[in-house]
DNA sequence: ATGGCTATTCAGTGTTACTATCTAGTGGTA
DNA sequence: TACCACTAGATAGTAACACTGAATAGCCAT
């Protein structure tokens, strides 16, 4: 992947998903899927298994084993109390950041 | 600083910096406070010297020592033509992410 | 049984921002 | 003089995150 996006995407793939998982809950490899549509064609299957089992260990999100007729069992993954709080703060972060750059962008410094 | 705000800041920093070196040559400590001023308030300087000298050291900034009333010599960073192509693919991909993450935020997925 | 699709895991790497500390030059003040 | 504050830059070590590449495992069709 271009290096640029993959520092941008340092603290922001973190926030892409859990809004995702906001809006229903989803398995690593439907994520992975999904985030390709999105465009995000050059994003590594490990890197959202690696998120995942983050997100999971801090409490984030809830995790249930569901059984597939295409393959093993899929850990589908949904935002809890703590995950909403948790992206709360990052749409503010994301939000003040955002601001900044628009402001940078048209009018310079 | 909040951990969430120095992880976005990975990637993003280095264009801000660019960008505010594509209005203005600038040095180190005089862009420490000016983004202190945009509400980066927890920016180490640190942080800042790093990054000037990896922009530095990738061909991205001209650099010029130059004397000081208030202290020890200054170096004044100004953008060249490949800084300034490295900033538009930078504003590129900050589109692009900005793109999916506005859509995602109002709208759900 | 073999290959293809689904699904997850893991070890090792590179990049970046942070912390903490250090060096240095200038000017003011007790 | 000695000390302090402000200016200005450098550096060693740490933590966090996305990536690479590979391995494992289950299901199905040929």
């Amino acid at each position: 992947m271009a290096k640029q996006m993959t520092e941008m995407l340092k603290g922001t793939l973190e926030g892409i998903v859990l809004a995702s998982l906001s809006d229903r809950p989803a398995y690593g490899y439907e994520i992975t899927s999904w985030l390709r549509e999105q465009g995000f064609n050059d994003i590594a299957e490990g890197t959202v298994y690696a998120l995942l089992i983050r997100i999971e260990q801090r409490g984030l999100v809830d995790v249930e084993r569901v059984p597939s007729q295409k393959g093993p069992p899929r850990k589908v993954y949904s935002l809890n109390t703590e995950g909403q709080t948790y992206l709360d703060e990052f749409w503010r972060t994301w939000s003040f950041l955002a601001e900044r750059l628009e402001q940078l962008r048209d009018g310079g410094k």
